[in-house]
DNA sequence: CGCCTTTGACCAGCGC
DNA sequence: GCGCTGGTCAAAGGCG
């Protein structure tokens, strides 16, 4: 289980995000120049795995990116992109200086692998195979991630999935240049809905690692400041990551991983006391509804807990790709793993956009009532390569 | 009691 | 070297 971090951005930065290398030299992103379609060829596959150890995530090269006049559009499941799409992820060291790596597609053959036919409605279905061009069909699915930018002075660029919009900042635009060599993963997500809020204001993205504010600085040029986070999983662990808000969109969240942690997962989401001050404890629905909760996951799924989470779910993206029958058989049961984590409840990224009502908001209400998250069990328990064996048998789009 | 957030002070990197 | 700005530290107070 190396290099399995369970940052948000492994989580959901997997299943589709842009992976933008960066020029270490220039530290300036390539710039995507053109809107055009991106077509994604499951033959240009080049990694099974990113350098931030995202298990998850392919790494997948279209040699259309060496034209980047030529971006292409990205069809694909919309249930897919709607959990879990809006994530960027950058990697300032990922990729040699060298053009062609410039622009790649990172998918989760996971994620995809797992977007069974219960997250397509109607008859829709991921080609099987893939279709002879090679895109990635799911006719109920929506719409393209359309990818616009200025090449000549554009310091980020947008996508819209699912009517959201997705932003590729560079490290430079981030304005984070400072302590030099360190590798950071820059990921821009939607601000969540205000049930992920604090009372604040202040948006914080939940993922699987435990985190303690230690500073936050007003950022120039930016009206919104910069927090501070390290992780608090494990003393000494040195993973740090900063979030704040997008200049260009403050409807987008920036968040800066940093080094990386030296310990695996905590088998329970708040390994130190104290480190889920979240309202979660004494939520319940009301206090949902006003918006003082906390997006700090929750210890367990409190009958309480399991109500609120039915009554915001149109305001929760999972990662919960899972096939009905899997959901059927496990929704009487609560998962648990061997140390005691509840995975089910305990981790939900909410994302999603409680404004924008999406016709997969029932879908995801219904999801909802998931117990067990087989993406959180193999966060959870792990991720061995039986594992990636086994679901390879269950996943008839493993190769991706 | 232990961890949290907040916040001002201090330190470090970078450009001029 | 100086100033600006980002990043970190640490004290204070709060919460469960």
């Amino acid at each position: 289980m190396d290099n399995y971090y369970g940052d948000l951005a492994d989580i959901l930065g997997s299943s589709v995000g842009l992976v933008m290398g960066t020029s270490p030299s220039s530290g300036e992103l390539p710039q995507v120049t053109t809107t055009d379609m991106w077509q994604m060829s499951h033959s240009k596959i080049v990694s099974p795995m990113d350098d931030f150890g995202n298990p998850f995530c392919t790494l997948i090269k279209d040699p259309l990116f060496e034209d980047l006049d030529n971006i292409p559009i990205f069809t694909g499941s919309s249930n897919i992109f709607t959990g879990s799409s809006n994530i960027i992820q950058e990697s300032a060291t990922t990729f040699p200086d060298d053009d062609k790596y410039s622009n790649v597609i990172q998918i989760s053959s996971k994620l995809l692998s797992s977007s069974d036919t219960s997250f397509c409605s109607n008859s829709s279905r991921l080609p099987k195979p893939l279709a002879p061009n090679h895109e990635l069909i799911c006719n109920d699915l929506v719409n393209h991630m359309m990818v616009s930018g200025n090449s000549s002075s554009s310091r980020s660029s947008s996508c819209f999935i699912e009517n959201r919009r997705v932003q590729i900042s560079s490290p430079q635009y981030t304005g984070i240049k400072r302590r030099k060599g360190l590798q950071k993963k820059v990921v821009c997500i939607p601000a969540p809905a205000p049930v992920n809020s604090r009372p604040t204001g202040e948006i914080v993205p939940s993922d699987l690692w435990a985190w303690r504010k230690y500073g936050q600085k007003p950022i120039k040029g930016s009206p919104h400041p910069r927090g501070y986070y390290r992780c608090s999983s494990s003393k000494g662990c040195s993973a740090r990551k900063q979030v704040e808000r997008s200049r260009i969109d403050p409807n987008m969240l920036v968040i800066t991983y940093t080094s990386e942690h030296n310990h695996p997962w905590p088998t329970q989401r708040n390994a130190l006391a104290g480190s889920t001050r979240n309202q979660s404890s004494k939520n319940s629905i009301t206090s949902a509804a006003k918006n003082s909760s906390s997006n700090e996951p929750r210890e367990s799924p409190s009958p309480s807990l399991k109500e609120e989470h039915k009554e915001v779910s149109s305001n929760i993206v999972t990662a919960n790709i899972i096939s009905k029958n899997v959901k059927d058989e496990e929704k009487d049961t609560e998962i648990e793993d061997v140390d005691g984590f509840v995975g089910a409840e305990s981790y939900r990224p909410a994302l999603f956009d409680s404004v924008n009502h999406d016709p997969d908001k029932d879908l995801f209400a219904e999801l909802g009532e998931i117990e067990a998250d087989p993406l959180e069990l193999m966060f959870t328990q792990g991720f061995t390569g039986e594992e990636c064996e086994s679901n390879k048998a269950l996943d008839p789009y493993w190769y991706f």
